[in-house]
RNA sequence: CGGAGCGUAGCUCAGCCUGGUAGAGCGCCAGCUUUGGGAGCUGGAUGUCGCAGGUUCGAAUCCUGUCGCUCCGACCA
């Protein structure tokens, strides 16, 4: 391609509304343009990137056994009020742009795909003899979301790769779940990633496991943790733990009321009572759905919302108010307990709270907080469970080891899915006994988009962008200089031809620009290789050769900068 | 949905408080010089000041409404 004929100015100052490195650097090298909130124009540079970002992935689905086809982004409002997801969908997530068409049926712009895979798979289904299945498309989805952010990160139309399998029971399942976890490995891989496969909440979609693929990079919006001795790792949401424990006292003691006024915040408050913080106990008032819940965690935990709504198995999830609180516990924020609330108020208790002699909790009192407090005398047993966030620190749930703790940016979320939609929308076969079942389901999907956005997040210097050669635009950035010498133009003609005949692919900067801007585009836009052609070079017989990883040029003759492009782009010789 | 901010040239922004008919830098166009990391000089073009109403002799500026964008929070496959 032809740099003068190009569409996809750079610009030299940051437009205003870049929030990340990778997000500017996109607007900056004229890959993106905003076109509305979370709506952006992908440009020919980012659009090649995006084309074989699609192909790989196609490749690894092929591979793994998928079929590609391609469902419509239109949908109507019948299908997700069979599989019961209309409302959650629209009303309490308002995550689904939905409307009237002419003839006042409700459609929708699809967020997802469940609902009309299955829909086709029912009516392709009949006996166990016609399972498995497993198709996926590449398309471009739609959210509405609350808050979009970081350009391509978290987009309101983006594009994505979504893969249904359907399997005649788990065993089956498992099969489809392996395969497309094998293929998520060899797509990241192949790509050039620095990632990891994390263990994850399943979240709205529903279904029983899930892995998450995670490009490491310190924007990320998730926090992941992992073990330093063994390979466990899972995201924050979904994260368990090991707390260090500490030898308890030989007696329990008399409980007591103690006054400590304006105590708020474990920390002070241990000081106060000169007891150590895993002594106290943080007890949470929360709403879930219509009902009102108390969580304990040990004092220097806090509670993990996600496994409480999943324990408690609630829509909606969310603190109570202080005017809530006020009445429940007849307190000011700050001062719950658990002892003396309504009865209405479910208990529920981290693990952790638990095995602990004279240990400490509020009062309902204002200033008030109890201490000395133990199981069984003062108080009923409550329900335990894992409430906590895991954090770096504490102890891995499955070896000895200690948990870190990065960020990374999800960019693929398998799951098992189950027989959630099968049952929901009869996609049921026979089995040889001549039973109908419900198929099982999984689903997985990858942001393509977001994986170009991600790349940029973990691959760029002060300077502009570095790509891979898998997923680069091109190949090659071809920047002769002296334009104005009929030689080196027809020099750079004659290479650029040449380039090209090899299967090489080349933008061309046949702009009659100086060093300085050629150059500095050319980092910007960050192609995997930079070849210079000069008066010098020219009349040398030879070609400057620079990597966009590398600090310094080679100067080598053509046909040994040909072999060499070849060799860093994996193309055949 | 709650709180806040911003819409002025292609981009980044000043001007607004204190109303008087629109500016800078970069980019763009022409010419000359320069020519390996965004060079210099000279000359030039560019705006219904987001939109609509109101106040006023007069509104980018004050008021009201509206649309758009952004940030913080709540929320989130």
């Amino acid at each position: 391609m032809r740099q003068s004929r190009h569409v996809g100015r750079t610009l030299r100052e940051t437009p205003k509304d870049a929030q990340t490195a990778a997000h500017a650097l996109m607007l900056r090298a004229g890959f993106i343009q905003q076109v509305s909130a979370g709506v952006y124009n992908y440009l020919p540079l980012l659009y090649r990137t995006l084309t074989k970002i699609s192909q790989i992935v196609r490749e690894e689905m092929e591979r793994a056994g998928a079929e590609e086809l391609l469902m419509p982004a239109l949908q109507p409002r019948e299908l997700w009020e069979e599989s019961g997801r209309w409302k959650r969908y629209t009303a309490v997530d308002g995550i689904m742009f939905a409307f009237k068409d002419r003839r006042g049926s409700t459609v929708c712009l699809g967020p997802t795909h469940e609902e009309v895979v299955t829909d086709i798979l029912r009516k392709e289904i009949s006996s166990y003899k016609d399972l498995p299945k497993c198709v996926f498309q590449i398309q471009t989805k739609f959210r509405d979301e609350i808050r979009p952010r970081f350009g391509l990160i978290r987009a309101r139309e983006f594009i994505m790769k979504d893969a249904y399998s359907f399997d005649a029971d788990e065993a089956g399942l498992e099969q489809s779940y392996e395969a497309m976890r094998q293929a998520y490995h060899r797509v990241c891989q192949r790509i050039g990633f620095r990632y990891r496969e994390v263990e994850a909440d399943p979240g709205a979609i529903g279904g029983s496991g899930s892995s998450e693929f995670m490009v490491l990079a310190d924007t990320g919006e998730e926090t992941i943790l992992f073990c330093d001795r063994c390979q466990y790792a899972a995201n924050q949401e979904k994260a368990e733990s090991r707390l260090q424990e500490y030898p308890q006292d030989p007696e329990p003691l008399p409980m007591e009321e103690v006054y400590g006024k304006g105590l708020i915040g474990v920390e002070p408050l241990a000081e106060f009572l000169k007891i150590p913080v895993w002594k106290t106990t943080k007890t949470l008032i929360y709403q879930a759905d219509d009902r009102f819940v108390a969580v304990m965690v040990r004092g220097d935990c806090d509670v993990n919302e996600i496994k409480v709504a999943n324990y408690l198995g609630c829509q909606s999830l969310k603190l109570a108010t202080p005017e809530q609180i006020k009445e429940l516990t007849g307190a000011e924020v700050g001062y719950a307990g658990p002892i003396g609330l309504p009865a209405e108020v479910r208990i529920i208790a981290d693990h952790y709270v638990n095995n602990r002699v004279n240990f400490e909790c509020g009062a309902n009192k204002t200033d008030h907080h109890n201490i000395n407090v133990n199981f069984g005398r003062d108080l009923p047993l409550p329900e335990f469970g894992d409430f906590k966030i895991a954090r770096a620190g504490h102890g891995c749930p499955r070896c000895d080891g200690v948990l870190q703790e990065t960020r990374g940016i999800e960019i693929g979320h398998i799951f098992k899915l189950g027989t959630k939609y099968s049952e929901a929308m009869e996609c049921v076969y026979l089995d040889a006994q001549g039973q109908r079942r419900p198929v099982v389901m999984g689903c997985y999907g990858i942001g393509i988009t977001r994986i170009a956005a991600a790349w940029i997040e973990q691959h760029h210097d002060d300077k502009g962008i570095i790509w891979g050669p898998a997923i680069a635009p091109y190949h090659v950035h071809l920047t002769p200089l002296n334009l104005e010498d009929d030689q080196v133009r027809q020099r750079a003609e004659e290479v650029y031809q040449r380039l090209q005949d090899e299967g090489i692919e080349v933008l061309y900067d046949d702009r009659p620009l100086r060093a300085g801007e050629k150059f500095s585009d050319a980092d910007l836009i960050g192609l995997p290789i930079r070849l210079t052609l000069s008066k010098r070079t020219v009349a040398a017989g030879q070609i400057e050769f620079k990597e966009r990883t590398q600090p310094k040029p080679d100067l080598l003759d053509l046909d040994t900068a040909i072999a060499r492009i070849k060799e860093i782009c994996g193309l055949k010789g």
